[in-house]
DNA sequence: GACGCCGGGTTTTTT
DNA sequence: ACCCGGCGTC
């Protein structure tokens, strides 16, 4: 009876796909085949139809909306019978692991998780503590690569004994000192989180039987977007019984770059040999021209798994595509078409999403959306929780909760300026390596042995409300954060700058103090055995991504990036600045499978549309205040001429200044290749022109250096002589 | 220790 | 064009 309701409207596959519940399970779900519904109605039958508990399944994915989306779905399905379920990002599982068991890895309980921009500052101290000059040794890339090896679930050890160079000989043993010093501040970063749950399930088997016991039924959501460790926790958790189950679409694996590895789904079935693969090829979304499209698209990576699929939405509109001027008419085309639409069509704001491929792109179309009074959602770029003035606050209680943090302190220490300065600091960095102490405990020994009088009474102060402060560690978190705001002076000073700057963060503070009031009331019942409010808090604005607060509003334009736009749909989508170097992006011009990528978050984007797709190219754009002249990108010409509708420019919003009234075909315009990063439209630069420097004055180019992003002119300038400048950067102008 | 100017890097995508 | 960090001055 209930599984019948279920598997109601399922389609043969689904619900093969649902029905299947025991053993390895491989899902290949194309775009819009209807994914998260096989997903929740599956997880809706193992409680419902099989009388599975609640408890003992556990459903991952990757951003904590797909998670609350599933819940929400589940309980319409089910009711309150879905309590226990554990459905939960892969960070968010790993943190509720730790929080209850790191003890068995002889660490504290208490740790606070750190960001990318900690990160980089516990960086930084590394190089210091090394005396190497961060000018020489670059500490994002030192990040950057920490970064990739707890991707691969490599310690400090291991990666020590895989470097093959001198370098990463280097780089293996500034790890491990970056390790230590997260130890030293009781922190773990995001890999870390993911990392030392494997650590601790392969020292702890009794840890590991705990939650294998636990978890009966396992499904994976976005499986092709999984890294080593990820497949390794999976792995640890799923083989006790094996009946894991996992879903995604490895045309839609945009995330290598974060470690992410293809292969875990491509092998899928090696790796499980008695598992089962079920293909959801019907697409419910979009009309047949934009899947064609897409999939025109996408069919020219190499090595990948063939996939029909077919929808049942004939006709449509033709992908129309539009070549601007400059990205402002760009802007300009794109919302004279949705001021179109929204006053003849009956359109809502809410039924259009402008797609790009880099956050920097969305100004354009913000700035040309004010314009009109339209309102508009931006996903991503700044983050809530990462702008100064609340990073400051959530630091305060950071260190309420854990006095040992170092980055928190050093980053308030003098916020407000309270005459503890850059000397005290490093002072106080100085003995913390020492005697090996906390960067806390340094300041203190610090302001009672060596620090002049006036600064060791600075210091006490500053300890001392730092640990009245404390007091309301254990308070309801908008009162901590309240009496943070207070005590610690912070409001004080900005109130008194009185200047609009400081008025716009006063109010994202109050916001803070509201958001917090909200969680504050949700959370008043659920009480957690041992885990503060302040602490749940903390764990959750560390953990919470901008995408996590996107809420699809019907009166309001979509932006975002091809990435966040993933797993979305509109019935309008604008996939815009489709040129070379911008998207495919020009670090990934020059690498195959890096091209790849970037073709399959083409097709991420184009899928994203229901009814109405729009590519879009500019021949022009101010990239770092400079020209640049891009071709079309390479994207556009996969997709089939029959496929595509050329829009004419009588749609043009404005009249652009058009040298050339000469209509050119479609192949034209795509086969076009411009000249990339000239001064001049049209023109390349060749030797022997005369160019004129903003700073270097006039002269003339002896040598052009390579092409695209990174082309270099060697200038002998009348009066500066002969310097190397990249085009990019320079700001040239014909003399 | 605070403030202001200069220079360099920036724009790839994010849990 | 803009932002941030570093360095010099007060």
């Amino acid at each position: 009876m209930l599984a019948d309701s279920i598997l109601e409207g399922l389609n043969p596959e689904q619900r093969r796909a649902v029905e299947t519940t025991e053993g390895p399970l491989l899902v290949l779900a194309g775009a819009g085949s209807g994914k998260t519904r096989v997903l929740t109605s599956r997880i809706a039958y193992l409680i419902g139809a099989c009388g599975i508990p609640a408890e003992s399944i556990l459903g991952v994915t990757f951003t904590n909306k797909a998670a609350g989306e599933m819940r929400e779905r589940v309980e319409k399905l089910l009711g309150p019978s879905a309590g226990g379920l554990w459905l939960s990002t892969f960070h968010s599982m790993c943190v509720r692991i730790l929080r209850r068991d790191i003890g068995a890895l002889e660490r504290a309980r208490g740790f606070v998780i750190y960001d990318d921009a900690d990160s980089l500052g516990i960086c930084k101290q590394v190089l210091k503590r090394h005396r190497l000059d961060p000018r020489q040794y670059d500490p994002k890339k030192l990040r950057w690569r920490i970064d990739e090896w707890k991707n691969q679930g490599l310690l400090p050890a291991a990666a020590a004994a895989q470097a093959s160079d001198i370098d990463d000989e280097l780089s293996a043993e500034l790890y491990g000192t970056y390790q230590r010093l997260l130890f030293d501040a009781n922190a773990l970063d995001f890999g870390d989180l993911l990392l030392q749950t494997v650590e601790l399930f392969k020292r702890a088997p009794q840890v590991l039987a705990h939650y294998q016991r636990r978890w009966q039924y396992i499904l994976v959501d976005e499986y092709q977007d999984t890294n080593r460790v990820q497949y390794d926790l999976v792995r640890l958790l799923g083989d006790a019984h094996g009946n894991l189950c996992v879903v995604g679409d490895p045309d839609q694996s945009v995330y290598a770059w974060r470690g992410a590895d293809i292969r875990n789904i491509l092998d899928f079935e090696k790796d499980y040999p008695r598992a089962k693969s079920i293909k959801l090829e019907r697409n419910y979304r979009s009309t047949q021209p934009i899947l064609s499209g897409a999939t025109a698209v996408v069919q020219n990576n190499l090595g990948r798994k063939k996939k029909n699929m077919f929808t049942e939405r004939e006709g449509g509109d033709l992908i129309h595509f539009f070549e601007a001027q400059d990205e402002r008419e760009e802007a300009s085309f794109v919302i004279g078409h949705i001021l179109h639409g929204t006053r003849n069509e009956d359109k809502s704001l809410g039924d259009y999403a402008i797609l790009y491929r880099t956050n920097s792109q969305s100004r354009a179309f913000e700035e040309e959306l004010l314009k009109y009074d339209l309102p508009y959602t931006v996903v991503g770029g700044v983050r809530f929780y990462e702008r100064a003035e609340i990073k400051d606050i959530l630091c305060y209680l950071r260190l309420l909760v854990n006095p040992d943090d170092a980055q928190a302190l050093a980053r308030i220490v003098n916020k407000p300026a309270r005459g503890i300065g850059k000397t005290t600091l490093d002072r106080a960095y100085e003995l913390s390596a020492e005697r090996e102490i906390s960067l806390r405990a340094a300041l203190a020994a610090f302001a009672s042995e060596g620090a002049a009088k006036r600064t060791a009474n600075k210091i006490r102060e500053f300890l001392d409300m730092m640990n009245d402060l404390e007091r309301f560690a254990e308070r309801p978190v908008d009162e901590a954060i309240s009496e943070t705001l207070e005590r610690s002076g912070y409001m004080k000073a900005l109130v008194s700058e009185d200047n609009p700057d400081a008025e716009v963060r006063i109010d994202n503070l109050r916001e803070l103090v509201s958001s917090a009031e909200d969680f504050h009331s949700v959370n008043a019942e659920v009480q957690d055995e041992d885990r503060t409010e302040l602490e749940l808090y903390l764990d959750q604005v560390a953990l919470i991504s901008d995408l996590d607060n996107y809420e699809h509003k019907p009166q309001s334009v979509s932006l975002m990036t091809a990435h966040s736009a993933k797993g979305l749909e509109y019935a309008t989508v604008f996939l815009v600045g489709m040129e070379e170097g911008v998207f495919p992006h020009a670090s990934s011009s020059y690498d195959e499978e890096r091209l790849e990528e970037e073709r399959r978050l083409c097709y991420v984007g184009m899928t994203r549309a229901m009814e109405k797709l729009f590519m879009t190219c500019a021949r022009e754009r101010r990239r770092f205040g400079s020209h640049s002249y891009q071709s079309p990108s390479r994207f556009l010409r996969e997709v089939p001429e029959e496929l595509m509708q050329v829009q004419s420019s009588a749609a043009r919003g404005r009249s652009p200044r058009r040298e050339r009234p000469v209509r050119r075909s479609r192949e034209d315009r795509l086969d076009r290749t411009y000249t990339q990063e000239s001064y001049d439209e049209g023109d390349g630069v060749r030797p022997g022109m005369r160019v004129r420097h903003s700073v270097f004055g006039v002269g003339s180019i002896e040598a052009v250096v390579g092409d695209g992003l990174n082309q270099k002119l060697k200038i002998k300038f009348d009066r500066a002589g002969i310097k190397t400048v990249m085009v990019r950067y320079a700001n040239l102008e014909p003399a």
